[in-house]
DNA sequence: CGTATGATTGAAGGGTCTCAAAATAGGTGG
DNA sequence: CCACCTATTTTGAGACCCTTCAATCATACG
């Protein structure tokens, strides 16, 4: 099933089977997209947005130098661009970072799906409340945090919500981001980035190679970060 | 009339008038705030949402040892918290910075109000996916910009967004903040924020006192502060 | 086996923070 | 209207975190 993580561990237990079968059947294709491709362009006019179903993708915004900030980072079960429904042109660009597979859910449909099912529609508006608490999140890391307390709220963040959608314990996950990625996503150089990981990995916190994670002291990890989930609406509190 | 500034010189023109008029009677009540008051602690259940008609307000999360980070400032015609609708509870606080009135919509009025009124439905939406856009932008300036170019960004943004609803000539506008409030939204300390408005007040870039901002060279501003409205999206572009 | 890409380390410089003090502004009571 | 008190702004000096620039190392791939 294409939306069957779909605010999985966000209250998704809100939506009736009806509004279910009814999201699910919205999609009227899937595509799949390589590594390192651009989703959508910064500007452009859309008429569909993507549920991410399989893979990594970002978001990002691009200084007058080149210099990149990742705004997002999806797992699967994130809608990628559903602001762009209301938006209608995003300001910023969206990119994969592996293979991913995403079902396409064009704007028409949308407007009939939440006419039909308003609660269907409140909870797609919910869903895109959950990337703006995130994107607080990410303001309250940048502003007040460290180098060292930004990448362990960053890793933080992605175990618990790929733990949400049951695709990590929370401790042992994927993350297919280079150092450089990583740096753009915390603001900081990429050579200071590897500083840092070397930092957290001589701790025994955290380890990041080869595209993966694994927390070693969670409690640790939560602590320098100053990380509480409550900001994710997780479903169970 | 309460309602009169919300979207203004942002799509509002999508708005009929018989939504217009919806809008405005579906506030029950006003409510006045003295300055520095809280208006909603994070975490609390709220069943009514704010649309700011008069003063400031800001938002703000607290770390560990105390210190703040702003993560939205609030201008007349912005609903304060009407991502409370689909969240329930919010993750952060809201305050007031000078005395304010705010129009209350309850909830149960805006569930009918969107199901009477879709394209409504969809412009509060809309209204709040201007907040995570800002978000983003807030995002990109603590991540890659120094300290001048983030309180430049600020200034360039508020008086940009005070412009848009009739309230400055993006130049010349109040903003009732300490130095202090300004560095805790800009991620700096306030003493860094004072030497930086010093730096900026000796270029004739900007001056701000007395809770005033007075913008001597806005392309020199905006130069500084990678400033581009795109993120804002105005009606007229 | 050579090449390109990403990870790692070093050294030096700069931007911002911390701590501390002085100056200014705003409000209150005499 | 002045004197006082408090909050805020302003300035200085030193320390620290992070950046920059550069080189070396590791890894994947043709």
């Amino acid at each position: 099933m294409l939306s069957s993580r779909f605010l999985m561990g966000r209250h998704r237990e809100d939506l009736s089977e009806i509004e279910l079968t009814a999201l699910e059947q919205a999609a009227d294709s899937v595509t799949t997209y390589g590594a390192r491709e651009e989703l959508v362009h910064h500007g452009t006019e859309i008429n569909h947005s993507m549920l991410l179903v399989e893979g990594f993708v970002c978001r990002y915004m691009d200084g007058l130098e080149g210099d990149r900030q990742l705004v997002a980072l999806h797992v699967p079960g994130d809608f990628v661009d559903l602001h762009g429904f209301p938006l209608r042109r995003l300001d910023h660009d969206i990119a994969s970072l592996i293979e991913v597979k995403v079902a396409n859910y064009p704007h028409p449909v949308l407007s009939k799906l939440i006419i039909d099912h308003p609660n269907l529609g409140r909870m797609l508006w919910f869903s895109t409340l959950l990337d703006a608490a995130m994107h607080r999140e990410w303001i309250f890391r940048l502003g007040r945090l460290g180098a060292s307390g930004r990448v362990a709220h960053f890793f933080a963040e992605i175990g618990r919500r790929l733990q949400m959608v049951g695709l990590s314990d929370g401790c042992n996950f994927p993350l297919p981001l280079h150092q450089s990625d990583l740096a753009e996503a915390c603001g900081i150089t990429a050579v200071h980035a590897n500083r840092v990981l070397r930092e957290l990995r001589e701790r025994n916190i955290v380890t990041f190679k080869g595209g993966h994670v694994n927390v070693t002291d969670i409690r640790a990890l939560h602590s320098i970060a100053e990380f509480d989930d409550g900001y994710l609406y997780p479903s169970a509190h």
